[in-house]
DNA sequence: CGCGCTGTTGAAACTTGTCAAAGTTTGTGG
DNA sequence: CCACAAACTTTGACAAGTTTCAACAGCGCG
């Protein structure tokens, strides 16, 4: 597969970010923090990076030094097993977090892809630690974030475990759908980013039963699907899909 | 179900533990520290409690305020979805942290019972954050026991996103057996601490199938079972199972 | 404008789940 | 310490769900 030439990677001050000012401080890592403690988060982000749709922001086994904001944009990742199998295990969409799994043996265990043109904020991690060493709020803050990804985790190992295909894809959009929400998007009306088999990878479906679920909403009245462009038609029966006792 | 009666919790200092006298320590939190480091979270862990098998150490939206370490025994973590699902998270062995996935909420979302009787080290995580921000070391290594069990919950995700059933079992009791061995245990003979349907739970299949596998395993001469007493015969064929080429 | 990637759909094969019955172990109370 | 009940495990037959293989359609990029 070619790969698309990288974008410069402006490391200049007409990309440096202000927490204090960015409108995702809300959804992202400044998250309830004080107009204090943001604006020592401000000396922290310094660096913004833009990737263009295919790009990598790294790869597995990658040094880890930094963990990642997405900014704009939208991004995978995913994870190859000993045998050759690759899995993807999240998609992250504007003021989410990239990164954090790094932490433990200080390499990346992912690759991190961007699925549309995008910016990060490049957080070095080191640094954050210094930080939130004197910012007993921004400490907890960052314990809040990682625990919150050690939930998201358990609750797709949940979703992976005792869910069926249908149960699997309603919930997803559901997840998606309230994802959007938070950003001030429809919750109701969105482009995917990502192809069937990306669907079906994280979802531990193949790719036609993604395909066919899909049409399968679709032919209810559930959603309009048309290839990537997406619409949510009846979010309380999705949710009463994936809620289906067992 | 009945629940066995709680055993007096003991909070005397016969209880009292030591980090830096613990035969755990190379394997539990305490991992890597200097010897200075271990003298401070000695001031930090002042309590054990022990448990009777079935006993509850937490249950999910209980209040968070500490992690705990596995001193002795055997624990399970679970949780419950919306629609009553019930499912198996981890499975805790001497060394391991349980908690974490408290501490964005400030509330347990899982139950954690023992499946032994056994002993556990409380450690209170603001008294854990407050040495954390004044030895760097320690600060580090909490962040690293963190991001491994978003690693080691990852690998959970892939494990049901992409293993057929004999897959899943194969590479469960290949985990068990490792940490065993860590632990200065028989690489290849021990007890199930869990039920079938635990185990079941925690690899998604139900537990006529993880039963059905074992018996497979068994007649192949992969293991011998004799109910929960596990005796791998096999350990490179067990991998070149996982291993498996999809 | 056409090639390649992506998505859809069908039929058959396979894996796992469901239901049922019987055997085994464990724990409790007499 | 034994007997009984409850919980757990094993096994079989069948059903349901998902994957596999294959063919084809559609869209988008060069």
């Amino acid at each position: 597969m070619p790969e698309p030439e990288p974008v410069a990677n402006f490391d200049t001050d007409a990309f440096k970010s202000a927490c204090s000012k960015c409108n995702l401080r809300e959804l992202c890592l400044p998250g309830g923090l004080s107009h204090a403690e943001l604006e020592q988060l401000d000396t922290l982000i310094r660096v913004r990076r833009q990737y263009r749709k295919g790009e990598y922001a790294y790869r597995a086994g990658d040094p880890f030094d930094s963990l990642f904001a997405v900014r704009t944009g939208f991004f995978k990742t995913s994870m190859l097993t000993e045998d050759g199998r690759d899995q993807v295990t999240g998609f992250l969409m504007t003021g989410e977090l990239m990164g954090l799994d790094g932490i433990s043996t200080e390499r990346h265990p992912c690759d991190a892809v961007a699925l549309e043109d995008s910016e990060l904020c490049v957080i070095p991690f080191a640094k954050l630690e210094e930080l939130s060493r004197e910012a007993p709020s921004l400490q907890r803050h960052l314990h809040k974030v990682m625990s919150r990804e050690i939930v998201s985790d358990q609750s797709v190992m949940m979703l992976l475990g005792s869910m069926r295909a249908e149960e699997r894809l309603a919930a997803f959009l559901l997840n998606l759908s309230q994802r959007m929400t938070a950003r001030g998007y429809s919750p109701s009306e969105f482009y995917l980013r990502m192809t069937r088999e990306a669907i079906g990878s994280y979802l531990g479906l193949k790719l036609e039963t993604v395909s066919r679920v899909f049409s399968r909403f679709h032919s209810e009245g559930l959603v309009a699907v048309q290839q990537k462009h997406i619409q949510i038609l009846d979010i309380p029966r999705l949710r009463s899909i994936v809620g289906q006792q067992c």
